[in-house]
DNA sequence: TAAAAGCAGTAACATGTGTTACCGTTGGTG
DNA sequence: CACCAACGGTAACACATGTTACTGCTTTTA
């Protein structure tokens, strides 16, 4: 029944370690919900009911917070095989933590919550080693949030930027790269606005640490760069 | 052997819904250290080598970060039966992901990541349940954190002190509480420089929206404090 | 009790940053 | 082809905020 996504989901932190089969056997015990989505569609809104584990199966989503005033705020992207609203299935309130929005036409799959909190009494083996991925799954988002809140917590749109480009260096080990996002949701991502995040670009274009092309982005002084980060 | 703790530990979420009796069971498998600690006196740095996950069985800590700069953020307090570095004893990367101080003369148990990470040999039943109660304070670590995002997230200073003001208030439904912390400790935890707390709070005070004397602060009028937020 | 250290409020000042508006470029569409 | 929207760079300006320094008050320590 679900054999069809068994190879993506393999691929899936949540299912490490679990066969083909006990995967299949698993899935029909667990009895996950199929839903397609259009690029920019809502999937989840903060605040609202909250049904289940989000896997995606194809595409990509964004996680993002709305703040008091209206302004949106990219926490994460999540893209194939990648999971969200793990967080939620665990806790008392039973809510979206965060609002989801399809970044691309997306296929994904809802493991209800319910189904995982409780020891099912079918022939699940698995079920725990489910429930061991899951701990290691949410400790490192606990990191990954800290790290973001260190990222959050530095003051200037120079510090920020900076922070951001040498991140993105020492994760591909290259001076030269891509960046995976818009002019907008860069800067939604750093917490500044965008004309903001683009007269700091010219500026460190102007002092010789940077140049870049669109998103093509060369980092040109990586340790001036650094020494802003001190 | 862990008799004289079990009363306090009863009381921490880690061992929710387990009796005194298997608790104590569940220490001698676990063989927890223990450790005293002088107030200001560093437990463990961002970095260094993780032993365990941390029990706070008297006294309390201060769990904080270190941003580029030097200055030290803090991200939480935690009190008797309290615990910490949990996220930690799940995860690859074996270091302390904060930097822990001892808030006043504190005790401390360790219970080392090792006995927990793997389901124990021994007659431990209620291994099983530890493990759910961490998927819980895990899950609520996670949701917690984003809500500290979204404090962070928060540009203007005003906002950030009108929503602690409100957030606290909401906590105790009381206008009138004490701030459990001094002036440059809220300045650290909102992010902002102590004048610039103090600043902010003189400000609210001559437009009538709060009064305070030392660390008694009383909203007067909430409804202009959360307007505030918007 | 006096000296020292810690704490908090205040003020002056420079500046980083949000805001707004405008413009050129690009790419899709009728 | 012309129009329109999306995108991104630029500039001017006001103002919120960091910085620094000084003050008086309280608490600690000798």
């Amino acid at each position: 029944m679900f054999r069809e996504w068994t190879n993506i989901l393999c691929k899936c932190d949540l299912f490490q370690g679990i066969d083909s089969d006990s995967l299949n056997t698993m899935l029909s015990c667990l009895k996950p919900n199929l839903k397609q989505f259009k690029q920019r569609e809502l999937i989840a809104v903060a605040g609202q009911v909250f049904v289940g584990i989000g896997i995606v199966a194809s595409g990509s989503v964004a996680l993002a917070r709305e703040t008091y005033s209206g302004n949106r705020i990219i926490i994460d992207l999540v893209g194939e095989g990648g999971i969200f609203g793990e967080s939620a299935a665990f806790s008392e309130d039973k809510t979206w933590p965060v609002t989801v929005i399809a970044q691309e036409d997306s296929t994904l799959l809802f493991l209800p919550a319910s189904k995982l909190a409780t020891s099912c009494s079918n022939i699940c083996g698995s079920h725990n080693r489910l429930i061991m991925n899951t701990l290691g799954i949410l400790s490192r988002e606990v990191l990954s949030l800290n790290s973001k809140i260190e990222n959050l917590a530095v003051k200037s749109n120079r510090g920020k930027v900076g922070r951001y480009l040498i991140e993105t260096y020492h994760q591909g080990h290259l001076a030269h790269f891509d960046i995976p996002m818009k002019r907008h949701q860069l800067a939604d991502f750093l917490g500044m606005p965008r004309p903001s995040l683009s007269r700091e670009l010219c500026l460190m274009r102007d002092e010789g640490l940077i140049t870049f092309r669109g998103n093509s982005i060369k980092l040109e002084d990586i340790e001036a760069i650094e020494k802003i980060l001190e």
